[in-house]
DNA sequence: TAAGTTAAGTGATATAGTCACCTAAAATAC
DNA sequence: GTATTTTAGGTGACTATATCACTTAACTTA
């Protein structure tokens, strides 16, 4: 089956994901297709399932009482929520809240599943490990950043990361500080101060990168 | 004898994390005395053992080019460090660096120990995820609080959960800057403000709170 | 006691976040 | 199609935090 063949190619060591029956964890879980824009989990839920993103990606962020809002980090084609994984365990609450991007296909593991693989395979176990160092890493990275790192850096490279001279990024000032933690007044200053420099061309959602050298420059 | 008792009363679960020939864990692991002051792992390190900790207190901290430094957490009795493990699993480097604060008493799991009870025993599986999932915890709560509080409030909670009235902290205002992400001056300053406020009276390296419920109303 | 070391204080300046409000573009209602 | 509403973006004034360069004070050690 062709989906079977991404799942593998994605998820390399589920292929070795078997129980002491032989029977592979694949057989177990259930795919599922998950609307852009949905949330599929939030602060204070519980919940049922190990997710493993197939397509599309999710974005996990934490909110203040005022409402705004930080991107702690995105889940794409290949990874998995240890957040859910975390619940899984240890019962706790999120402490934050994951909502789809865009069009998300995912595989779901029920969580009885997902514990007698994690005894039985440990090709599987090593999966759900590798992706819980993954985050951690990603969490300390983001860590650093928000505490060391000047915006007008994280800004730039931001936008190398998601466009280049001829594909602009389509996203608001809004979406482009929730990403990075900051404020929309200051994404549009900052913004304002690369077009003066003639380094972007600003539009109305959309944002047009003209030097890439000049913004490749602003790096450490 | 006395010391497995303590191991197992921080640890319940390891009573339970026994191998497929009946033998316990704790009979592979050994114990260890590490001074205040060590540096147990950094930036770039290799690691061989999982450790949990039975006395004492373990600062992880990342640090910036221009050597500002953060912590992200602190493992104290009971803790162990998953950073560790994320290494033992994924072979990954470090990305952040483990300072004894204190006189440490440890227990040294070695690697392929570490990988023989996870798949052996649900109960050290158990611990160890709770362990992963309370880290994730941590560091999130940790971005939200860089991202959103405001560091007067952060200030008067760290001070009211590391001392009172009558026992003062003993801390430098550069530690203080370090715990709490910021610069030396803008907590000497900060500080200052709550003593002419009368909340709190300053002696090099030492702080008394003066009013408790001042500074508890500072808090959300 | 003197010299060295570490902790803390200070003023000037730069960067980032907040608040209140405004204008412009796009979507929708009529 | 025009009017209304919604959403994106702009702006000034102000506050909070960070940085830099330097000073002063307290403790330590020779």
């Amino acid at each position: 089956m062709q989906l079977t063949n991404t799942i593998l190619r994605l998820f390399p060591t589920l292929n070795e994901a078997t129980g002491k029956n032989g029977s592979n964890i694949l057989d177990h879980s259930q795919q599922m297709t998950i609307p852009e824009g949905t949330v599929i989990f939030h602060q204070g839920d519980q919940c049922l399932n190990y997710l493993l993103v197939i397509s599309g990606s999710v974005k996990v962020i934490t909110r203040a009482e005022n409402g705004r809002e930080i991107v702690l980090y995105h889940i794409t084609s290949g990874g998995s929520c240890v957040l859910t994984t975390s619940c899984l365990i240890s019962s706790e609450d999120y402490p934050a809240e994951g909502i789809t991007e865009t069009d998300v296909v995912a595989l779901a593991i029920p969580r009885p599943i997902f514990e007698q693989y994690m005894g039985e395979s440990k090709a599987f176990r090593k999966q759900v490990f590798h992706s819980y160092g993954d985050r951690l890493i990603k969490l300390i990275t983001l860590v650093e950043e928000i505490s060391f790192a000047k915006l007008d850096i994280r800004l730039a490279k931001y936008l190398l990361q998601n466009g280049s001279v001829n594909t602009p990024i389509h996203t608001t000032h809004q979406a482009l500080a929730t990403e990075l933690g900051s404020a929309r007044e200051v994404i549009s200053r900052q913004l304002k101060e690369f077009e003066n420099k003639g380094w972007v061309n600003l539009k109305r959602g959309k944002i047009e990168i003209l030097n890439h050298d000049a913004l490749t420059n602003l790096l450490p």
